[in-house]
DNA sequence: TCAGCATCTGTAAACGGTTGCAGCCGCTGC
DNA sequence: GCAGCGGCTGCAACCGTTTACAGATGCTGA
């Protein structure tokens, strides 16, 4: 492999003087910078980021961490974020926390120790210790998701969101309404569910509708998550009309049983999801939607700024939110679900269940 | 930040002991060890990969290339290689390589050259012009979802994969089949599609049917392509009883266009999948299910073998599918849909593009 | 002609590790 | 008593860049 010294003999100049014009420092004369990419090029050369990280004190890359790198919102806001710093020519360093131990392990290892330029925090609420020890990296920490003071952000408004989408409930006729969130069964503090309850929760406020727990299941943030919610709310004395489920994923899982139930949507039950999921139209469901890939590639441009020098680069940047209409929501029948629920629920387990596994 | 240097000094010793304590060679006095490790680790210190990689070559960090790291299948492949090279210390550099342009920028600028120790290469269809300029990178390079001589690589049966499905279909008794494949409007060729061809038309053929070009339709291994793809084959004089399509997000299309349409499933169309798509159940659709994310998992454990040193690391592998039958897929109805299609088309088009955008 | 200056270029010292080689030490066996 | 040996340890070269600094060069204006 060519290095700076063979491309320096060749063009007939110093490896300074390379260094300098492969990277279009100025003080170089055209016709010495010409010959040396000539050289570089008829030599196959490439600088070695290890030797040139060494000198410098920089990698070019960033690293971002996320608990499930394979999940929809994550592998967007990722595909996001990689657009945008390969755009800048830096590399993207990924660390998965899927499990306590993992998390655990990361953080008191800390991998991406003199790895990386920057971080980017994908999803993930931050333990104080957690915060520290990012900050103790000394690089420009970013956040899609959460907040943090001197940390740039990229958000939405969890609690506006979900006062819309339960708004939306209520202006159709529903007043009781059930909510599926998340935080009991994650392993992982989260608080994206705890704020969406809020705004659902102001949102039945407003109209003088109290806070049921019974009707406040824990979908897990997933499809079967999502489903167990689901049966746990039929099989109240008195389910809701209508369900707002904090994510997409948790929404697809309740239509799944409803379905398997012999229910019609949005007929015996309105769904509302949150995300707008890139099968939410497939499955018709209303929805919050957000730019998911766009907050990942803005808070990599943010953290790119901050590192080319831009002051104040790292700000709290809010996205905008959208009420998407689509067919899982419509006004609340008449006679309400309790009445039809016990015919129906005797074809549902033995055979459906079966039929899945 | 403390250097070796720091914990040499502290602990009494020379860097080399340093450096040899810390990486648990031989040769060190388990007290000298024992020095060493309580004096990093009251520094702090972690050695600088940057420094480390220069001085041995090695980056102890795998490339990921893929075209698409937000869908589904890349996700999930991606987040199993992660685990595994996660697991051995390794770091994963992500590059995505969505658009052709992207793609030509990176095999031409190779910017992980010099940076990475082996590289895996995700559903990425390689020119010999590409495999050529990985090849020249010097290190091990894995692929999963096709092969090349030489390579490693982690594979499914697409062929018989496919037979599998159409068989399926024949054996309910259909005989008019659609398939619905993606490489025609794929920007990048994509070798995956027509080898799930050949398995469908071998199905046919084993029992005296033939191919019907009209019935080979683009679903572009999108969701909206297998929309436009199913409108297609309903707008058919005689369309078919049933489709075979390529990827369960084209499938999970032609449902939503069915569902759109009045039609119903698997009534009036039997439709199969291919990769048991998270979503899949939730759909009720019936597919061949491949492992994807052990797929990843375990091509990145064999390159990282191959790093080890350990002969032979580098082979093929194939891995298991599997057909699970849902509810997609029935036994056609006498009357077939033509006659049925001419009533339900008008009530579609209007109203429900409206609704849905 | 020459000081003064700008512009280019080269020298060499970092950057922070790894590792071949040699030296030291305490034993062992003769 | 001493050669031989094996286990530890240190010295110093090396990995491939960047960059402060100094030197060379050519030009300007007096």
């Amino acid at each position: 492999m060519a290095t700076i010294d063979d491309v320096a003999r060749r063009a007939g100049v110093s490896t300074a003087t390379v260094s300098r014009a492969l990277r279009g420092l100025g003080n170089v004369r055209n016709q010495t910078r010409l010959a040396v990419v000539a050289a570089a090029a008829e030599l196959d050369y490439v600088v070695s980021p290890s030797a040139a990280s060494l000198a410098t004190g920089r990698t070019r890359a960033v690293a971002v961490v996320t608990p499930y790198p394979s999940r929809w919102f994550y592998a967007q806001a990722l595909a996001g974020a990689e657009n945008a710093v390969r755009e800048q020519g830096f590399g993207l360093l990924l660390y998965g926390v899927p499990t306590p131990e993992a998390r655990a392990r990361f953080f008191t290892e800390l991998p991406l120790r003199k790895r990386v330029d920057a971080v980017l925090v994908l999803c993930l609420d931050l333990s104080a210790a957690e915060e520290d020890a990012l900050r103790g990296l000394d690089v420009p920490v970013g956040l899609v998701g959460s907040r943090r003071t001197g940390m740039a952000s990229v958000c939405i408004d969890d609690e506006a969101g979900a006062h819309t989408a339960v708004s939306h409930l209520i202006g159709l006729g529903h007043r009781r309404i059930g909510f599926m969130g998340g935080e009991r069964s994650e392993p992982m503090p989260f608080a994206t569910s705890a704020t969406r309850r809020s705004g659902a929760r102001r949102a039945l406020a407003e109209v003088g509708l109290e806070w049921v727990s019974e009707l406040d299941v824990d979908g897990e943030f997933t499809v079967g998550g999502g489903e167990r919610a689901m049966e746990r709310l039929l099989s109240l004395p008195y389910p809701p009309s209508a369900v707002f489920a904090a994510s997409d994923e948790m929404a697809f899982g309740a239509l799944t049983v409803l379905r398997r139930a012999g229910l019609r949507v949005p007929r015996d039950m309105s769904v509302v999801g949150f995300d707008d999921h890139e099968l939410a139209g497939v499955l018709d469901l209303t929805t919050i939607a957000q730019p998911v890939a766009e907050q990942g590639a803005l808070l990599g441009r943010m953290l790119l700024d901050a590192l080319g020098g831009s002051p104040d680069a790292l700000v709290e940047t809010t996205a905008a939110l959208r009420l998407v209409v689509r067919r899982s929501t419509g006004i609340p029948s008449a006679r309400g679900l309790a009445g039809r629920r016990c015919t129906e629920r005797s074809s549902r387990d033995p055979a459906d269940r079966a039929a899945h596994q």
